[in-house]
DNA sequence: GATTATTAAATGGATCACCCATTCAATGGA
DNA sequence: TCCATTGAATGGGTGATCCATTTAATAATC
């Protein structure tokens, strides 16, 4: 009757909860570089009285940031809450929850993934070292290894650490954590598709020593060029034999850990 | 004396803990489809007698999850932990650990931002609809607006704002959240300087609407060159007078909610 | 004396039994 | 019809207690 309710939207209010303050405050310390990588918080007990809430409470906080990659937590004496180096997979998580809760698309994944590799050779060609192309040799041979002795699966992962190898060549550890992320769940399809199927992809020590080739003369048109098309050939493999995978079976595999 | 220790390097076992189970469960459900967003877990009284495990522990698992964006805990009657949409803004958290713990650093970031933001301003040229073109001309407006009142912390919300346009206008929800993740830290430094030295871009409002109109040309090598050189003033005025900001003073602001 | 077994203390892992605060539906009175 | 009261469901939080693991100190054995 005296007008409707008014437009505007209002989120919902997030009671501050004891264990946010407390993993605010932890972040706090290391953002103003307080707590370093390798240091110990103080015992559980203790800090749990420093910091005036009860022993669980304080848990429920350490165990969120174990979650988080930032804490280990280690048993026993001598052990305790340790800050940890940083642990790039996390945004590996972050992606595999987006998926598993529909916010984005494997359909979105895949061109994500097309674009952020074109970025990736480009700066690949430019700044790759020495160190980073005889890594990446290293693993083409093991590719090449892995494909006369006909084995395929390990071969897929061997593929996942090319990836990861042409994220770190760029020289930039955010670029090969993006790199990485948009990798390893499509590496995952791959596995399950050839662990399927038993199909896999023809040819590819050749290619792979041929991308090489142009990136160690620093050719970025070939280089891109030749990358553009593998994934395309990748993605017509996958397509093929429509219905064999799923996006629910190749993420219920993921989360089993089948790594 | 008899052989010097193996030189293998031995990765120290991580026992598996009731909490780690209990999330993995919860997202093998979300992964296989079982659980969707806006679903209600049981009561965890309840859950916790089905796991087998205590409430305590239970609430361990819960509390990991809703730090990573998958549940929402609500008291009261008709309560309980619900399956959230997915939270895009989890990688800007991942993005911020990674730099609070060193193991990147605030110039990668920034290189990292300019190479996305390339390719975001490629895609967006190709991929931009009339309603990307519209919020982005009214977060233009509203720049101009703050800038004619001098409100130039709100400009640089809005300025975080746009870019955040911009990445979605992409129609890519991967590609948006990785820019809104190399964007987010960013804008906290602007922020904090501008706070600090009262100092701004001159003539951003102009600069946008240059941007804007090559946009909707789907002129890419206009956008992509004006957004190059615009990337390159923030980043001088960033370092000039240099010492005023450090790494911690801004990440200390960040940690404590400065938004 | 060197090696090996034992012991004890520190610390995270986990449980149980409570109590509080919030929320919302049902109830009942004005 | 409307509003106040009440009570049950549920997450938020506490404290005490025990277990399991790890390490160092100590004792026993060769």
């Amino acid at each position: 009757m005296a007008g409707s309710p008014a437009p505007v939207a209002f989120r919902p209010i997030h009671t501050r909860r004891a264990f946010e303050e407390i993993c605010d405050r932890i972040r706090e310390q290391l953002a103003r570089g307080a707590l370093k990588p390798g240091d110990k918080l103080p015992p559980e007990r203790d800090l749990a009285q420093q910091l005036g809430v009860s022993r669980n409470v304080l848990r429920e906080a350490l165990r969120s940031l174990e979650m988080a990659g930032v804490l280990r937590l280690q048993k026993g004496v001598k052990g305790g809450a340790f800050v940890q180096e940083g642990d790039t997979s996390r945004m590996n998580v972050v992606m595999r929850d987006m998926l598993s809760l529909g916010t984005i698309s494997i359909r979105e994944l895949s061109e994500a993934r097309v674009q952020v590799l074109d970025l990736v050779v480009r700066l690949a060609c430019a700044n790759a070292r020495q160190a980073d192309f005889e890594a990446l040799q290293a693993n083409v041979e093991r590719t090449e290894l892995f494909t006369r002795e006909g084995r395929l699966l390990e071969r897929v992962e061997c593929a996942r650490e090319f990836y990861k190898l042409l994220g770190l060549a760029c020289g930039n550890k955010v670029i090969a954590m993006i790199t990485d992320a948009v990798t390893e769940i499509h590496m995952r399809f791959v596995y399950a598709k050839v662990a399927s199927s038993g199909v896999a992809m023809t040819r590819l020590g050749e290619r792979r020593r041929q991308f090489l080739a142009a990136l160690r003369e620093r050719n970025v048109a070939a280089a891109a060029r030749l990358m553009r098309n593998h994934l395309g050939a990748v993605q017509k493999m996958l397509e093929q034999d429509p219905g064999a995978m799923s996006l629910q079976i190749a993420l219920a595999e993921i989360n089993s850990g089948m790594k």
